[in-house]
DNA sequence: CGACTCAAATTTGTGTACAACATGTGCACA
DNA sequence: TGTGCACATGTTGTACACAAATTTGAGTCG
């Protein structure tokens, strides 16, 4: 049996619930949890108290924790808030980087870019989350920091639903993503927060087309004959 | 002894910290909390993980938890996100608030009418912290609702240590944040967006020269001669 | 006088036992 | 057949005991 630190534990809880291995609303169990774990339920439930603080599950007296739901409900509020949230944590971020964050998110990056060479889906995303962590980190308000952390959360879980690993169209959204990190590391490192702003909010466009083409996809042809034209269209 | 539920612990724990009946930085005892709590450590340490979730306390290991602190690098930070932050709540509040809502943001309107009433500073900012967080519910964004909760933390002991119950031109500017509460209530309830987002500026503004005054005062005088003409100036 | 060492005291972290609560099942009875 | 109740079962909540870590302070040496 692997001894988990609390730490790790919650690391690997996130990491899992990021990743949707824990799908949003699954019930979890303290006693089989703290079993996988290795530790007993007293620190398990420390931890779980711990998520839920952060946005990461829900706990309901007398009725145990779930993972966080993401219901249609707030979907309408993601997207109208993220793109603000984005758009200034970039700008604080240029404005207080230090050169230690600068170089942790050009390994993050690196991370990133490996992953996607791979085409390992769930760690390009959890590579891509800690890039806009680390980015939230040189922005240095912790009060803004709140929503980015929340807003994460949800827009990697989305991420990973709207995966599909299939689409050589996706490979090509993927590759200019990563071209995106790249200027954006350039822009602020350079402390150019007009251009880091501009460049933050052609990224979040990539992303929410994206995502927004998976739920409203083309529509299915009305003739078969039309169909091998369509194959592998976005 | 009392025995308090854990909900109940929470809630008195987060009253203290806003009420600065804990310090930032103040040392939190388990057992001795245990103790004033009539629980034992297991579910206080779970309150404690919780408040740490929320921004109410820091945890190290090992080392127990403490009040956060209010340092100086977070107050430019705090100054520069809280606007923008009040306005889009407010405005979200607008097109999101329900009937029952407006009902209860009334009611904390009443009570922190009262509180002022009987000079009971404390209480007062206890239920503008209230009001502001009803708001903050109307705009139905977890997102932006963990920005809020943040700043309401540091706004609300920040307001407690700027209060001068002793200066008449305080009274005069309690009042005036009162009525502005009204106004707001009528706005929202109107669901009048651009007249809420001018009325929250307002208020903030009110608010920050407040807070701006004590930090920076007038000057003492030069000549003793000139002080009583002083006296009681804001 | 200051710095260092080591042991005592205090505080935090974890495991375990048991109490409280919620849910599911079978049975009696209408 | 359907409803309500008692009981069985599983899961969560709390207390307490002990382990591990940190802090304190006395004593010693340079």
């Amino acid at each position: 049996m692997t001894r988990f630190s609390k730490d790790d534990c919650f690391a690997d809880l996130t990491r899992r619930i990021l990743s949707m291995d824990l799908l949003p609303g699954e019930d979890m169990d303290e006693t089989g949890m703290a079993d996988r774990y290795g530790m007993s339920r007293t620190p398990l439930r420390e931890v779980l108290q711990r998520l839920q603080g952060e946005g990461y599950v829900e706990v309901s007296k007398n009725r145990g924790a779930k993972v966080a739901s993401m219901d249609i409900g707030v979907l309408r509020t993601f997207f109208q808030t993220a793109p603000m949230v984005y758009a200034n944590i970039a700008r604080l971020a240029c404005e207080n980087r230090t050169t230690a964050q600068v170089d942790r998110l050009k390994d993050a990056q690196l991370q990133f870019t490996k992953a996607t060479m791979s085409s390992n889906a769930s760690e390009a995303a959890l590579c891509n989350h800690r890039f806009h962590a680390i980015i939230g980190e040189m922005a240095h308000n912790p009060y803004l920091v709140a929503s980015l952390a929340r807003l994460q959360i949800d827009h990697t879980r989305m991420s990973q639903t709207f995966y599909r690993p299939a689409a050589p169209a996706e490979t090509l959204l993927v590759a200019k993503a990563s071209e995106q990190h790249d200027a954006m590391i350039t822009a602020i490192e350079a402390r150019e927060g007009a251009l880091v702003i501009d460049l933050t909010m052609q990224h979040w466009d990539l992303s929410r087309d994206r995502m927004e083409r998976f739920v409203r996809p083309d529509p299915l042809p009305v003739d078969v004959v039309s169909l091998k034209d369509r194959r592998n269209a976005v």
